[in-house]
DNA sequence: ATAGTTCGAGAAAGCGGTTTCACGCGTGGT
DNA sequence: ACCACGCGTGAAACCGCTTTCTCGAACTAT
């Protein structure tokens, strides 16, 4: 096959060193008891040969990478990013890595995408699949260990984190309610998503609750450009306030509402969610429901370890948003 | 050893399907060219067993992982994670997938951390590392392939994508000079920074030319928080304009400025650097320069691509990011 | 009918480690 | 002086896949 890559192989340091290669593997993995000066030895001829061993090699003789992936349906939002960043930062303490994968592209391949790069590695930690129920359920058993964010479900035997979406945005809808609005209008996330569904069911139960204040809905997406898109049909609406999707819409909708000339929030309350670093530094700062995307990550990465070594997991949480008044939302006007 | 994954193995496909290991490969691999019924029979077979190649022994039979490694000393930063995210999405699309590492927690091992994480892929993209220059040039033998971004150095033979930082940040200055400011303070970014000494550089070129113009400099960092905690100092400084490291800081700065009762630009000026998807919905939008961060990404992956394939990458660039003027700079007070 | 090709498919040797198991040696008990 | 035991070390199997090489069967040419 003739392929050899250059660097320094067990068995050449084995040979270097008059040793065998399964002493040299003990040394290098301080499973070594025997005479410290063959010990020493084989060390100094490792360093002299620039080896490192084969990390590849070793997790197939080992059956594990320390590797696990972590799948969203967009990286290019902060929220995600968020989670990413801290996730990454608590495998590392344990010597993991992690490979990313993002499914904005095609969200039709998604369990393939999911399957693929679920082999490269340990496990996964999906993130607001944007995947049917039917398929996330027939898809977990052979993702396992797997880690769901987001997407909470009791078919599947994985822990899971997640956010009262459903809670969560009845607080802004009431939160606005209180300041006299009686007429909301909601800018809906990507078609199909759960976490949509969520608030959208929220929104519904809010309205039962509350029969006088009327809920329009207008497709939106989840990102600022959806969110500078739907300004005109928004101003448009009647509504005195508008609940984006997230504060990627809502920063969005709040430029574009401003080119329109209209302020917010004398004219129109914006509301947010998710709270993303940038959310305080808007114009006006954005009131929106604050997620804590850092801790979500780094407990995502807690039941992970605990998941590949066979620990039983910390039970399942939900995360409860916090209402986070900023300046977007003001008095109903009149 | 005894360790099985419960996942198939290639030689069960081959018992079950009554043919050799070869075989399975070949038919797997699209390699096969003998009778297909014998293809079918090891396909169907395949799907039963729920067969599906690890990609662990593969890698290693092959001598590649599809996986490159980007390291970055600040994932948490929106310039990285624009390059993330075109990066991952370039290289999914001829069928890598990227490691992420951080630096951020312990520069010092900079070093460690790349070197390990290239043992785990093809190749890394290191982006803006920390680490001194001796020490880049040491490394980057046994990096290869490898691609910079963000420092350039003529002792490295690899393919390298730059900012210039050094002539960008005079245009800033410039741009400030010409609204009549006299008095800059630079907040200066995290020590020992590459990317922080050209700016450096070019305020020095730029205060060579410029006799009438006064450039002080404070130490400052990378993040939001050190922006906000310079704030007093800068509004102290005398300076009726500051040029923040980047956009990160020059937020956090404008907060403080404000939170202060400073009025930007009409006390003082303010201006970012890296045009982060945030930067236009500041309070007020920020005047910085504007780096194709996803640009950057993508190019990072192009010249990958090509050193991983064995061809001559396309040459070096250096990106001259552009003015972005915006409502944080006005005319000098007064 | 026989020798020379061609072609399909399997045996086996890697890839670079880890780990089990066995072996040889020195020690201690009787 | 002999046997059991302990201990350090190496041989070899194994992780799961790819690929070269080889071999035998089928097929053409004489």
């Amino acid at each position: 096959m003739k392929r050899r890559t250059g660097a320094a192989t067990i068995a050449e340091v084995a040979a270097a060193a008059g040793v065998s290669p399964a002493t040299v593997s003990r040394v290098m993995n301080d499973r070594f008891l025997g005479d410290a000066s063959i010990a020493e030895r084989v060390r100094s001829v490792a360093i002299d040969l620039a080896y490192s061993p084969s990390h590849l090699a070793r997790s197939l003789a080992l059956g594990q990478t320390s590797a696990i992936a972590f799948v969203v349906p967009d990286l290019a939002n902060p929220a995600f990013q968020a989670m990413l960043s801290s996730l990454s930062k608590a495998a590392a303490k344990d010597g993991y890595r992690v490979l990313v994968a993002d499914s904005a592209e095609s969200p039709s391949d998604e369990p393939l995408l999911v399957s693929e790069i679920r082999r490269r590695c340990d496990a996964v930690v999906l993130c607001a699949p944007r995947m049917s129920d039917a398929e996330l359920v027939s898809l977990a058993g052979s993702l396992r260990p797997l880690v769901l964010i987001n997407r909470a479900n009791d078919q599947i035997d994985a822990p899971s984190l997640s956010i009262d979406y459903r809670s969560g945005i009845q607080d802004l809808a009431q939160h606005l309610a209180d300041l006299g609005h009686r007429h909301l209008v909601f800018i809906e996330g990507p078609e199909g998503s759960a976490s949509n569904r969520h608030r959208v069911d929220g929104l519904d139960d809010f309205q039962r609750r509350s029969p006088g204040v009327r809920i329009d809905r207008i497709p939106g997406g989840a990102t600022s450009e959806d969110g500078l898109a739907v300004a005109a049909r928004v101003r448009d609406s009647g509504a005195t306030a508008a609940l984006a999707f997230n504060d990627l819409v809502a920063i969005g909708l709040l430029n574009g509402l401003i080119n329109l000339g209209v302020r917010v929030p004398e004219d129109m309350s914006v509301t947010g969610f998710d709270d993303i670093p940038f959310a305080r530094y808007t114009t006006p700062p954005l009131t929106t429901l604050s997620v804590p995307h850092e801790e979500l990550g780094a407990q995502a990465w807690h039941r992970m370890r605990a998941l590949v070594s066979g620990e039983k997991p910390e039970p399942n949480v939900v995360f409860h948003p916090r209402l986070e008044v900023r300046g977007s939302t003001g008095p109903a006007p009149r």
